[in-house]
RNA sequence: GCCGGGAUGGCGGAAUCGGUAGACGCGGCGGACUUAAAAUUCGCUGGCCGCGAGGCCGUGUGGGUUCGAGUCCCGCUCCCGGCACCA
C-alpha cells in the first residue's frame, strides 16, 4: 500500500489508550457481578495475592490468563464472578517490621493501595466491591468464628508438641522457616542458627478425622499431579496392629502396640523398637540402662525431626534392657530404643523384621541381633540373606502359616491375632493433624481464654472479633508477642467470670486462605461468614487456577475446611474447587526470579513501553500455560508487533468489491479462526490460541493486497476476530470496536459462534505416499472417491517414477488425508 | 530410593483416535522505504547433496510393531518437580 495511507491512521498507542478504558469500565460498573442474574453463574478463582509488595510478573502470569478465561465465559453468556482480595495476614509483615522499623499493618496496608493500582494496570475484569482483605477485623472475626465452630465440633484441640525453636530469633519457627536442603538442614532460614526442638501447648485441627474422604477425588476435576501429591502426603497404608504383651504391666500397660504393614512377617520379630519419645521408654528402661537410655533420649530431642530425617542414615539405638513377649511364640525379644523411629507415625514403636525392612537389617547388622529368614525367596537356598529381601515369596519358619504368600499371610496373621486379642488389622496416615498455633503478632489471635476454675473456654461469637491490639511489641523477645501486651491478656472468664488470661498465640495463615472463596459471596455480611443462599447459588467454585506449590498445604486445608463445614450444616457442598488448573512458573534466564539474583521483571517496566494488552498476550503467548516458561525481552515485541497489524488491519479499509470468492475464503478463515480459538480458550491452550488468530490476521491482510475484498464478510472478519482478542487484550479490543462504530462494550457482545460449513474448505492436500514416503501433494476437492485419488496420485509423475511400473500391491486411503501405494 | 512430568530447528514452542514434522512468534539473511538509522513492510530460513526437477538424513538413545512412528511397545541416558528412615 502506499506509504501515505499509514497517514491516514492514527498510531496505536496503549499508553493512552488504557487508562482510559480502565477508567470508563470502572465508572461504568462494567464488572460487578449481581446475585440476582437470572443467567447460568461461571464461578472464576485465582488465588488471591499475598500482600509482599509490589506485583511482579509472575502474579500477572497467574492472573493474567485467568481473567481471559473469566471474560471468555462472560461472553458465552454466564453470569461470572471473579473477585479478587489479599492475604495479607504472616511473617514476612513482622520480619519487614522488624527490618525497616514500621508496623506490620502499615507495610500490610501500603502494600495493598499499591498492588491495587497494579493490578487496576493490567486491565483484569475483577469485582472489586467483593474484595477482601484477611487482616481485616471484619475479615478475621469470621476466621475466628471457624476456629469455634471446629472447636465446638471436637475438631480443633490443644496438646503440647515439639515446636521448632530459634534460639538466637528467641522465636518458633514454622516448618517452612527451617531450611531443608541438604547441607544447612535444620537451620534457622533467617540467621542460620542450629533450631531446638521445644515442647509448647499447640492448637491442632482433626484434618486425620477426614483422611479416607480427603483421598476421595471423584467428585472433582483436578490435575492428575496434584491429586497424586495429595494422596501420598495423605500416605494410607493398610496393614495391622500387633501387640507385644509384659510379663508383668509397666505404668499400667500390659503390652507394646506395633503397626506394620508386613505382618506376614511377624515370624521374624527379633526385637521392638520406641521412637525415643515413647511414653514408656521412661518406665521400661531397667535401672543399669538408665543413663545411657537418658543421654539417648536428650541427644534425639536435641534434634528437629526434619533434621533427624535428613541425615544420613546412619542407624544408632540403645536397649532399654526391658523385653515384651511375641505374641505368637512367645519368645523374649529385647526393647531398644532408636531414633529411625518417628514418634508421630503408627503408634511410634516398630517391631523390628531384619529379614525383611532394610532399615531393620542395617540396625540388626549394627547391633548383632539374630536375622531369621520367615519369607523364602524364590530359588532360596535356606543360606542367611546377604541384604533385606522385600519382595514376595512363600512364609517359612513361620509355624502353620508356612507356605502362604506374603499377601495371603498379612490377612491370616491380623486374622489370628484379633481373634487372640493381640492386635488386627489397621488402617495409618502419614497426614498429621494440622497445628494452627504461631507465636507470632502478625495473624488473627486465637479466641479462646483459660480460666483457673473453667480451663479452656471459647470467647463468646457475639464477643468476636476477639482484635489484635496495634500497640503491641511484636520484637522478638522469647515469648509470644500478645503475652507481653498490657491489656489484651487480662480478662474475665465467660463462665464465671473470675479474672482469666487470653489465648496469646495466633493463627496460621493457612487458615485465613481456607476459607475466603466463601466470603467472596458475601464479603460484608456481619452476622454470618456467608448467607446460606448465596453459597448454594454460586458453590463450588467452577475453576480456580493457581501455582501447584499449594498442593498438600491451602489446596488440602481448603478441602478439609469445605468438607467439616457441610458436616457442621455451614455450607452445601463437600468440595470447595470443581475444576483446578495449575499455571506453571515463569523463569528468567532460566532460573527462578528473585532479589538477590537481580533478574526480576517488573511488569510495569514493560505496561509502560509496550501495554497491558502486549504483556497479558506475552505471557499467553511463550508457551503452554501449565508448563511455565522463561520471559525473554526480545519476544514481547513480537505480541506487540501483531497488536499492532491487527490495529493497522481493521483501520485501514481494504478496497472493496463484491465477490463469492473473496466472501467464500474470508469466511472460511474466519470461521476457522473462531473455531480453534474457541477449542483452545476452552483447554486453557492461549498460546496456540493466539497463533490461530495471528494466522487469520496475516491471512485477511494478504487478501487485502492481493486486490479487492467482499465487503460484508470482511467487515464480518474483522469484527470476529475483535471479539476473539476482546478477552486477551481487552484495551485494544474496545478501543477497535469503538472506532468500527459498534456499540459498547465489546465485553458485553456474545463470543462469537462458527459455522461448520463456512469453517470447511473445499480442497484438501493429499499426500501421495509410496511404501510410505512422501512423494507428492496433490490439491484435491473434499470428500474425492478411493478411485478417483489413486488415479490422481499414479498421473503424478514423481510417483510414477518411483513406482517404475511395478505393480501396487495395497493401497491405504485416508480420505482428505493421504494416498499410500505399497508396492513390492 | 519412590512417585509424577519432560527431551522436537539458532531460540520459545506447534503437530499425539499413528497419516504433510517444525504452525505461530523470536532471532538471522536478503529486498523495499529512508541522506542514514530506527520503525514499518515483503521474501527466504532444519541439515546435507543437486543448476534444477528432486533426493537422502532428521523429533535424547538402542531395539520392535506397522503400508506409515515425534506419536504405540520394550530397554537405556539426561533434565525438571514432589516425597523421602512413614515401619
Amino acid at each position: 500500500m502506499p506509504s501515505n495511507d499509514q497517514a491516514a491512521i492514527p498510531p496505536y498507542r496503549p499508553q493512552e489508550i488504557e487508562p482510559r478504558w480502565q477508567g470508563r469500565w470502572e465508572a461504568d460498573a462494567l464488572y460487578r457481578t449481581s446475585d440476582d442474574d437470572p443467567r447460568p453463574r461461571w464461578y472464576m478463582l485465582t488465588m488471591f495475592p499475598y500482600t509482599s509488595g509490589d506485583l511482579h510478573i509472575g502474579h500477572w502470569y497467574a492472573i493474567a490468563p485467568s481473567d481471559v478465561a473469566a471474560r471468555y465465559q462472560h461472553m458465552r453468556g454466564n453470569n461470572v464472578l471473579f473477585p479478587i482480595g489479599f492475604d495479607a495476614f504472616g511473617l514476612p509483615a513482622e520480619n519487614a517490621a522488624i527490618s525497616e522499623n514500621i508496623h506490620p499493618h502499615t507495610w500490610t496496608y501500603r502494600n495493598v493501595e499499591r498492588m491495587r493500582a497494579q493490578l487496576r494496570r493490567m486491565g483484569a475484569s475483577f469485582d472489586w466491591t467483593r474484595e477482601v482483605i484477611t487482616s481485616d477485623p471484619e475479615y478475621y472475626k469470621w476466621t475466628q468464628w471457624w476456629f469455634l465452630q471446629l472447636f465446638k465440633h471436637n475438631l480443633a484441640y490443644r496438646k503440647q508438641a515439639p515446636a521448632n525453636w530459634c534460639p538466637s530469633c528467641q522465636t518458633v519457627l514454622a516448618n517452612e522457616q527451617v531450611i531443608r536442603h541438604e547441607g544447612e538442614a535444620g537451620r534457622c532460614e533467617r540467621c542460620e542458627s542450629v533450631v531446638e526442638t521445644r515442647d509448647l501447648e499447640q492448637w491442632f485441627f482433626r484434618i486425620t478425622n477426614y483422611a479416607d474422604e480427603l483421598l476421595d477425588f471423584s467428585a472433582i476435576d483436578w490435575p492428575e499431579r496434584i491429586v497424586t501429591m495429595q494422596s501420598n502426603w495423605i500416605g494410607r497404608s493398610e496393614g495391622a496392629e500387633i501387640h507385644f504383651p509384659f510379663d508383668a504391666p509397666v505404668a499400667g500397660v500390659d503390652r507394646i502396640r506395633c503397626f506394620t504393614t508386613r505382618a506376614d512377617t511377624v515370624f521374624g520379630v527379633t526385637y521392638l523398637v520406641l521412637a525415643p519419645e515413647h511414653p514408656l521408654v521412661e518406665p521400661l528402661t531397667a535401672p543399669d540402662r538408665r543413663d545411657v537410655v537418658q543421654e539417648y533420649v536428650r541427644a534425639a530431642r536435641a534434634a528437629t525431626e526434619i533434621e533427624r530425617q535428613s541425615i544420613v542414615r546412619v542407624k544408632s539405638g540403645v536397649f532399654t534392657g526391658a523385653s515384651a513377649r511375641h505374641p505368637l511364640t512367645n519368645r523374649l525379644l529385647p526393647i531398644w530404643i532408636a531414633d529411625y523411629v518417628l514418634p508421630s507415625y503408627g503408634t511410634g514403636a516398630v517391631m523390628g523384621v531384619p529379614a525383611h525392612d532394610v532399615r531393620d537389617f542395617a540396625f540388626a547388622r549394627q547391633f548383632d541381633l539374630p536375622i531369621p529368614t520367615v519369607i523364602a525367596p524364590p530359588d532360596w537356598d535356606g543360606a542367611p540373606l546377604p541384604e533385606a529381601y522385600v519382595g514376595d515369596g512363600r512364609m517359612v519358619n513361620s509355624g502353620d502359616f508356612d507356605g502362604l504368600s506374603v499377601k495371603e499371610g498379612q490377612a491370616a496373621v491380623a486374622a489370628r491375632l484379633q481373634e487372640m486379642d493381640r492386635g488386627g488389622p489397621d488402617v495409618s496416615y502419614r497426614l498429621r493433624d494440622w497445628l494452627i498455633s504461631r507465636q507470632r503478632y502478625w495473624g488473627a489471635p486465637i479466641p479462646i481464654i483459660y480460666c483457673a476454675a473453667c480451663a479452656i473456654v471459647p470467647v463468646p461469637e457475639e464477643d468476636l472479633p476477639v482484635l489484635l491490639p496495634e500497640d503491641a511489641e511484636f520484637l522478638p523477645t522469647g515469648e509470644s508477642p500478645l503475652a507481653g501486651h498490657p491489656t489484651f491478656t487480662q480478662v474475665a472468664c465467660p463462665q464465671c467470670e473470675a479474672p482469666a488470661r487470653r489465648e496469646t498465640d495466633t493463627m496460621d495463615t493457612f487458615m485465613c486462605s481456607s476459607w475466603y472463596m466463601f466470603r467472596y459471596l458475601d464479603p460484608h455480611n456481619d452476622r454470618e461468614p456467608v448467607r446460606r443462599d448465596l453459597a448454594e447459588k454460586w458453590l463450588p467454585v467452577d475453576q480456580y487456577t493457581g501455582g501447584a506449590e499449594h498442593a498438600v498445604m491451602h489446596l488440602l486445608y481448603a478441602r478439609f475446611f469445605t468438607k467439616a463445614a457441610r458436616d457442621m450444616g455451614v455450607l452445601p457442598v463437600g468440595e470447595p474447587f470443581a475444576r483446578l488448573f495449575n499455571q506453571g512458573i515463569i523463569l528468567k534466564g532460566g532460573q527462578k526470579m528473585s532479589k538477590s539474583r537481580g533478574n526480576v521483571v517488573a511488569p510495569d517496566v514493560w505496561v509502560d513501553k509496550l501495554g497491558a494488552d502486549a504483556v497479558r498476550l506475552y505471557l499467553m503467548f511463550l508457551g503452554p500455560w501449565d508448563q511455565g516458561g522463561d520471559w525473554d525481552d526480545r519476544n514481547i515485541q513480537g505480541l506487540s508487533r501483531w497488536l499492532n497489524r491487527v490495529w493497522t488491519l481493521v483501520l485501514r479499509p481494504p478496497e472493496r468489491a463484491p465477490s463469492e470468492e473473496s466472501a467464500r475464503t474470508i469466511r472460511r478463515l474466519t470461521h476457522q479462526m473462531i473455531r480453534r480459538a474457541t477449542e483452545d480458550v476452552e483447554r486453557f491452550r492461549f498460546n496456540t490460541m493466539l497463533a490461530a488468530m495471528m494466522e487469520c490476521t496475516n491471512a485477511l491482510a494478504r487478501e487485502r493486497d492481493a486486490g479487492p475484498v467482499d465487503g460484508a464478510a470482511w467487515d464480518e472478519a474483522v469484527q470476529a476476530l475483535i471479539l476473539c482478542l476482546a478477552p486477551s487484550a481487552p484495551h485494544i479490543a474496545e478501543e477497535l470496536w469503538q472506532r468500527l462504530g459498534r456499540p459498547y462494550s465489546v465485553h458485553q457482545q456474545a463470543w462469537p459462534a462458527w459455522d461448520p460449513e463456512l469453517a470447511a474448505s473445499e480442497t484438501v492436500t493429499l499426500v501421495v505416499q509410496v511404501n510410505g514416503k512422501l512423494r507428492d501433494r496433490l490439491t484435491v476437492a473434499v470428500g474425492l472417491p478411493e478411485s478417483e485419488a489413486r488415479a490422481a496420485a499414479e498421473a503424478s509423475a514423481n510417483v510414477a517414477a518411483h513406482l517404475a511400473g511395478a505393480a501396487v500391491r495395497k493401497v491405504v486411503y485416508i480420505p482428505d488425508k493421504l494416498i499410500n501405494l505399497v508396492v513390492g
